[in-house]
This record gives C-alpha cells, structure tokens and sequence, in this order.
DNA sequence: CGATTTTGACCAGCGC
DNA sequence: GCGCTGGTCAAAATCG
C-alpha cells in the first residue's frame, strides 16, 4: 500500500532548466504535447542536471490548449506551433521524444481489440545525466525497450509500480546529446511519491504541485528538487530559476518549497482533478 | 520467493 | 495492401 494522495503527476525530482536566463515554452505540432525547453551550460548537479520540459503542460487550465481526450483530440490545437517565451533568446524547443506521438487517434494496443487508449498529457523532461533512469521519487517498473529510429539509443518504457497508477514514462538519450536523458511522463501519479526507494534519502514530494503560466516566468521563483548525488537528493530553493548557474561546484539555489519538482511546472489542470475538488 | 528486468513477439496507426 | 515504427504484452531470466 502506498501512499494514496495525491502526488504530482510528474517527477518531483530535481530538476533543472537547462538554459541560461530564458526559457521556452511550445507546443509540439505533432502531438500537441507540451513542453518546457531551457539552456543551460553546466547542470548545477554536475552531471546530474536536471532540465524540465514538461512536455505537456496543462491544458484545461487553459495554459494550453485543451488536454485531448478521445472526444477532444489533440488535432484541435496541434497545428499550431505555438510557443510562448520568456523573453530573450527563445531556443525552439527541441522536442526530441515527443514528436513521433501521434496525438488525437491514440489507440493502442492494449491487446484488447475494440479499445482505444486515452492518451494522457504529458510531460518530457531533458536531464543531463549518465544515468538513464533518474529517481522522481516514484517507483517504476520496466516493461519494454525499444530502438528508436534515427536514434542509437534505445527508448525505455516504465510504469508506476502501484497497481493503481497509471502513469508511464519513457526514457530515452538524446541523439544529438547522449549526455541528455529525456523523460517522458504520461499520465498522473493517484499516489505520494515513495522517497528514494534505492539508496536515496528523502522523499521528494507529497504536497500538491502548484503550477501556473505566471510561475513560469523567468521573475517568478520556482522550485525544484535536485539530488545532491546521485543517490540523494534535497531540496532547495531558487528565487531565479532562470538565473545561470555557472558551474557545477556552485552550490545551486533553488527554491525550498514544499512541493515537487513538477509541482511549480505542472499546472493544476496537469494534476489531479479530485485535488481540485478539494 | 516476490519483484523487477530483459527481450522477442504482437498489435495498431500511418505513410506510401 | 504493405512495410515501417511505436507501444505493449508476457514469458523467461535476474536480482535482492
């Protein structure tokens, strides 16, 4: 038995945006999915930086463009490519994993004919890690690899492993970046996060996420939660999120705050709704 | 021994 | 219709 709160649907993880004093938020055409993009030399944890892009971010909340459901597909919003920036340098958000989803038809394959699955919103993240699969304070469970096409890295599937969670994640390498993991959550968390179950020291986030477009900007604080090792992580907090960090043996300033990672980047329409309720 | 990972096979969508 | 590709299943292997 878990945790059964609410959880963000996103890793609480650390998280870093990979970018210098500006950031990047688009919409993938392709898929209409989500995400943060941002550059950034050095990653604060030296060669655990994390870079959030939130492939998917909120959509019913009207940050975006409506999340797609089997009666609202994708297709309402996809074409355009829209992308709201910060201000200065807008890097045009790479969008490495997500592009090849094919957004509103997202049937599957649930080996059971007939049903069509509903694609949940997702969110992908860039980290600069030589680890594949980062700790976000959830525990996954490996259910598939595959060879990605124009990639010699190989993309891995993930599930949460409560039974009552349907969230996925798929991992892969960037090609044009090896150094970059890209994490793709889909799906949110109906549990807590479970801590570091390997070795890790504290649990990253039970509270609930807060996101919001405002909090996206560049003035706004936002927090993260970054292991110090790799096997650790804390949490710390950072008025300028966008503020460059010059090097990894600075000691990075992020945000203390009593949520997740995810939680400033994730928009409440992202998170679960029954939270909303309450 | 239970949980997790590995890996080949299968299925469905899409483009040609 | 066919082939390609992404995503998932499930049995076997491995791990703790």
């Amino acid at each position: 038995m878990e945790d059964k709160d609410r959880a963000p649907s996103v890793p609480a993880t650390a998280g870093e945006f990979v970018g210098n004093s500006s950031w990047t938020l688009g919409v993938d055409d392709s898929d209409g999915t989500h995400f943060f993009s941002a550059d950034r030399e050095k990653s604060i944890f030296g060669d655990i930086g994390w870079n959030l892009i939130p492939d998917r971010v909120g959509t019913d909340e009207g940050l975006f463009p409506p999340v797609q459901t089997e009666t609202a597909p994708a297709s309402s919003y996809r074409s355009n490519n829209q992308s709201i920036s910060s201000s200065s340098s807008e890097d045009p958000p790479e969008k490495p994993t997500i592009s090849d989803e094919k957004p509103s038809e997202i049937p599957s394959k649930s080996k059971k004919k007939g049903q069509k699955r509903i694609r949940q919103p997702r969110f992908a993240f860039m980290t600069k890690s030589e680890v594949d699969h980062l700790e976000d304070g959830y525990r996954w469970r490996k259910y598939g690899q595959k060879a990605v096409k124009n990639s010699p890295f190989p993309r891995s599937y993930y599930r949460c492993t409560n039974s009552k969670c349907t969230v996925k994640k798929r991992v892969e390498r960037s090609c044009e970046d090896p150094t970059i993991v890209i994490t793709t959550y889909e799906g949110q968390h109906c549990h807590h996060t479970v801590g570091f179950p390997r070795g890790g020291g504290g649990i990253i986030s039970t509270h609930q996420p807060s996101f919001t477009t405002h909090q996206l900007s560049p003035s706004m604080p936002i927090h993260f939660y970054y292991p110090t090792e790799l096997n650790t992580s804390t949490t710390t907090t950072i008025s300028q999120p966008c503020q460059p960090l010059h090097d990894a043996s600075s000691p990075p300033l992020l945000p203390p705050t009593d949520e997740g990672l995810l939680g400033d980047i994730v928009p409440l329409g992202m998170r679960n709704r029954d939270e909303r309720n309450i």
